[in-house]
RNA sequence: GCCGAAGUAGCUCAGUGGUAGAGCAGCCGAUUCGUAAUCGGCAGGUCGUGGGUUCAACUCCCACCUUCGGCUCCA
């Protein structure tokens, strides 16, 4: 090999020889002509670099498409200085954030004292537009640091100042400059703007600096970006489906929830058929609990205020409790958690190892202060009812434990009909000392177990450092909604904190006090989230089981009012949820309004049936089923219900 | 809490300084009908709340409340 030439290894294995110098974009040409054209950036041993950055030594390289997910994202993040460019174009005094790409797209941070309106945005887009036509390329220069700050404090461009000053740890700056915009950016990017054509200006939100409370309040506009139009035009379809599921709209629609500014932000009423809901949901978990060897309970939903210093919340957590409540003699809070209170349950008696583990389970109502701006729908609210547990077990048992609440999981997610759910194990953030108990050995422990019973029973999990209860770290069980966004809803947590400040114990084998370990556990999450979630998964057409109405009966003119009405009173004497439609209106009328409440299933009563003594039946999806015995349909929708089947 | 947008009849929404509108829902009447909207009539609003400007405010200004999109937070 001469010294002139360099050895370029492709992800086949073959290896070509190339002069010194030569560029990624040159070696995708060699390879094929098509390549070179779907080409947007190349990764060299494993780093991502521009297609026009010259090759110095002997590399692994890639030649990046639209079907790398990486090579998306540079894209986006092209985009996102497009956007720029174009802002700058049209508001020259803006000062500029950061602009990286995002899932579905890209942000860009400004400065400006006037907001960002609509019509800014239409022009704003149109300039975009008009650069990518233009096909700019998008050129990396270099600049020694102290150059690179003198430019921007010229510019008045304190933030870029800030992220040179932080970032920047080579002497040498990298910039890209699109056309007259110069961004200081690490790159890379796709070579050109021209590209650029499936994307669209979303929304304008404040966003703090950095993200950070207190710092100061950017104008973030957000776009959506896809490589292939086609992709853009899916994307916004699948926004649209999502407005359509919104919980908030269908429990409007289906007369399930209401909020009041009477009662107040983050208070929801549930209404009969969302109760009817929320009732089959909660005795379907108890049930399950009772099974699975859980002892329910009640406990108050206040509290003296000690017992929360006690358990730690207070120093912890007392930002997001509401105020505590002066009486004569002491002070009282509404309760955020129930874990204290389930402690004390516990405390009642003295336990022997032979009894544990002890399973004390409650729907437990709490109450959080979170703050206005977060409260949505039924999905974010300050008064909620969780599915909850606590379990107190020797150290030994925790294994089986784990795997117990898992079952009880996975069980219910399978009649919920629930199938998109990924596993995070929630690990403090080691740095962060003020929002967790401090007990390095502690946290060690009981990280350390989640793993080991995550692994033992061979599930794959993420892990997420901050995310942890602040008395230990947790399993979380998180569902993605339409648009793919992860919540946490089942949640799995091991304690070696509390039951220290309770000093609880039970006596061993051995008859010395030995301490106890706690679960906590929530299997399906708050009522209010998860029907939040059941709306959505389903757009309101629930499975029969969960159906709050799962019956009409539709006489088709008055005269077979009274068959109907027979027909309905036997359907609700048989357990099921039934109504009886016998306005005064058209058969396709009342169809109409049975298919718009998503009744599984609609009884249609005429002359025939009432003479036969028949039904005839109608599904929402299924259409027209025929007549039929009233006693089979009964006798087959009772099975259909007690399957739980998802249809 | 912060930035932005919005709030008109039960619901969806028109209405840009001069007497508040429609469709659906509701009520009354007619119609008695076979698988996604029968016809006619009636009723329904201190235009989110409170101040201000004006001869006159749903409309302009200020404050607050609530909702929505984000940020931060989160079950």
């Amino acid at each position: 090999m001469s010294p002139e030439t360099i050895q370029i290894t492709l992800p086949d294995g073959a290896v070509r020889e190339v002069p010194r110098g030569t560029t990624a974009a040159q070696i995708a040409h060699q390879i094929s002509p098509r390549l070179a054209k779907e080409a947007l950036v190349a990764r060299a041993d494993d780093q991502l670099i521009d297609l026009s950055r010259p090759l110095e030594q002997n590399t692994k390289v890639a030649i990046l498409t639209p079907k790398d997910a990486d090579a998306v994202q540079v894209f986006r993040h092209s985009a996102s200085h497009l956007l720029a460019a174009a802002v700058l174009e049209l508001y020259p005094e803006v000062k500029l954030g950061i602009g990286p790409p995002t899932e579905t797209g890209f942000f860009y941070e400004f400065v400006r004292p006037e907001p960002f309106t609509p019509e800014d945005l239409e022009k704003i887009e149109a300039k975009m537009h008009e650069l990518a036509a233009k096909d700019i390329p998008n050129e990396r220069k270099l600049m020694p640091k102290p150059e690179a700050l003198e430019l921007y404090r010229n510019n008045q461009q304190q933030f870029k100042c800030e992220l040179v000053e932080e970032k920047a740890t080579d002497p040498m700056v990298s910039f890209y400059t699109t056309g007259k915009f110069v961004d200081f950016c690490r790159g890379p990017h796709i070579p050109s703007t021209g590209r650029i054509k499936a994307f669209k200006l979303m929304n304008v939100a404040g966003a703090y600096w950095k993200g950070k409370e207190g710092n100061p309040q950017m104008q973030r506009i957000y776009g959506a970006c896809f490589v292939e139009p086609k992709q853009l035009e899916e994307y916004l379809q699948k926004l649209e489906e999502a407005k359509r599921r919104d919980h908030r709209r269908v429990g409007k629609e289906l007369g399930l929830f209401t909020v009041s500014d009477q009662v107040g932000s983050g208070l929801p009423l549930w209404l009969p058929k969302g109760a009817t809901i929320r009732r089959i949901l909660e005795d379907y978990i108890l049930e399950q609990e009772r099974r699975a060897g859980y002892q329910h309970v009640y406990t108050p939903d206040l509290a003296k205020v000690e017992l929360y210093k006690r358990s730690g919340h207070w120093a912890h957590y007392h930002e997001d409790m509401f105020p505590p409540m002066d009486l004569e003699t002491e002070q009282l809070v509404l309760r955020p958690m129930n874990c204290p209170h389930h402690i004390l349950v516990y405390e009642n008696k003295k336990h022997s190892y032979r009894e544990l583990p002890v399973r004390i389970a409650e729907l437990g109502t709490m109450y959080r202060y979170e703050r206005s701006g977060v409260l949505s729908g039924l999905s974010r609210v300050r008064v909620m009812t969780l599915n909850d547990a606590h379990i107190f077990c020797m150290p030994e048992q925790i294994k089986e434990e784990f795997a117990g609440v898992m079952r009880l999981v996975e069980r219910a997610y399978r009649d919920l009909g629930i199938t998109q759910y990924t596993y995070r194990l929630s690990l403090r953030d080691k740095a962060d000392k003020t929002k967790y108990v401090e007990n390095d050995a502690m946290w060690d422990l009981a990280e350390n177990m989640l793993r080991e019973a995550m692994n033992a029973l061979g599930l794959p999990y993420t892990e997420a450092p901050g995310e942890a209860a602040f008395y230990g770290p947790k399993l979380d069980i998180q569902l993605a909604d339409v648009m793919g966004h992860q919540e946490t809803y089942s949640t799995i947590q091991i304690d070696f904190h509390l039951p220290n400040q309770f000093d609880l114990g039970y006596v061993g084998a051995d008859g010395q006090l030995h301490r106890p370990v706690m679960i906590h556990r929530g299997v399906i999450s708050t009522m209010e989230r998860m029907v939040s979630y059941l709306i959505e998964l389903y757009a309101g057409a629930f499975p029969a089981w969960l159906a709050p109405v799962q019956t009409v009966v539709l006489p088709i003119t008055e005269r077979q009012n009274a068959y109907a009405e027979e027909v309905n009173r036997k359907l609700l004497e048989a357990g099921i949820r039934s109504e009886f439609d016998g306005r005064n209106e058209k058969l396709q009328a009342k169809i109409r309004d049975a298919q718009l409440q998503k009744i599984p299933y609609m009884l249609v009563i005429g002359g025939k049936e009432a003479e036969a003594g028949t039904v005839s039946v109608r599904h929402r999806s299924k259409g027209d089923l025929g007549p039929r015995p009233l006693e089979q349909f009964s006798a087959d929708l009772k099975q259909e219900i007690d399957m739980r089947a998802i249809v």
